[in-house]
DNA sequence: ATGGTTCTTGACCATGACGTCAAGTAACGC
DNA sequence: GCGTTACTTGACGTCATGGTCAAGAACCAT
């Protein structure tokens, strides 16, 4: 990690903070598409600022993923990992993402990889659904769980979930958790 | 029904009809939300003669509704009700119900009430939801279906189904079908 | 404090949609 | 045929977005 930066004057690195942290703002309240527009007025330069230190959208979103969502997944991961009976860990883990994307736009556009081609955001999915794969494999081992169940399978019921949640915009969290407490049971085993 | 239509003129009568055929051929493959520049251009005409003759989208629709989709969902109804099972009337109705909206855009923009002020598609699905619920009950008569189940519930998992159909653009029927497999079966009774 | 360099700005172009209307065109009745 | 009236056109105005760039502003080393 050489410090690559050619050394920002001093005007830009404060605004390449401020960018950052109106980014994670706007980003958190109303996910990976909102106007750069609104960014940049959040943080109080012009938008053109922001094309030419982050480059557009796709850069942007790089340089406040960590801090904005790989967090909450890896938190997620962790914590239901601490689980001992394999079925209810791969439940909770179902439960808690869905939440999660329900809750924060944001981490939902990444699960839904709404952004092609960011290295970060692929690496993040890609790590998310690994897990969710051995929590499925273990459920599965119990007997519990339906055993034509597939990792693609888990995507698709996130993916699925992710598209809803979107579209609720933060109105009916009941019925979106009622709605998906019946899917989770038809993935048990036992007709 | 006095034919309260002052006589159209021989070419409005053509471009009229031209429209309609237009509207359901553009509205069947793209759903309600179609640029009107589209059906104009489809039906050989400029947009502004669709908004003269119809007053804009929610007039348009209204005059091809009944062919377009109305029938369909009629249909549906109809073919199920001849089931005897009422278990397997009412999964046979929302598996119906749910292919539809993934075949058929526009059915699926009426269902989804995505034109809210339209007395007709109000109508088309108030007499939908009756009509499920109906059948909801007859299923949980048996016992197989969980009685905790509310008429409200299938709305919402027909509103869902809907908006998963709309961002899959004709593709993944496979999984759209796997997946609501598994949403039917969570409704079943029995932990 | 001044010159040279780095940074920022905001006006600008483009796209794609909606909806309107004055002016032009075409049918109809006579 | 021809005037009248009904009908259609397509350019125009608007809004919301994405993205660019020449010109001006700010900084920093000297």
């Amino acid at each position: 990690m050489t410090s690559d930066t050619p050394r920002l004057r001093a005007d830009a690195q404060r605004n390449v903070e401020g960018i950052r942290l109106a980014a994670l703002d706007v980003f958190r309240a109303h996910g990976l598409n909102s106007p750069l527009d609104e960014v940049a007025r959040a943080a109080g330069v012009s938008k053109g600022t922001i094309y030419h230190r982050f480059g557009g959208r796709q850069g942007l979103i790089d340089a406040v993923v960590e801090d904005l969502v790989a967090e909450r997944i890896k938190g997620i991961i962790t914590e239901v990992s601490a689980i001992d009976d394999p079925v209810e860990r791969f439940e909770s883990y179902l439960r808690q993402i869905w939440l999660l994307q329900y809750d924060e736009p944001a981490a939902n556009d990444v699960l839904l990889r709404a952004l092609p081609g960011s290295a970060p955001l692929a690496a993040l999915c890609e790590h998310a659904n690994r897990v969710a794969g051995g929590f499925l494999g273990e459920a599965q081992a119990t007997g519990k769980i339906r055993d034509d169940l597939t990792s693609e399978d888990v995507y698709l019921l996130i993916w699925e979930r992710g598209i809803i949640a979107r579209a609720c915009d933060q109105q009916h969290r009941e019925g979106f958790t009622r709605s998906f407490e019946h899917t989770l049971r038809g993935l048990r085993s036992g007709s």
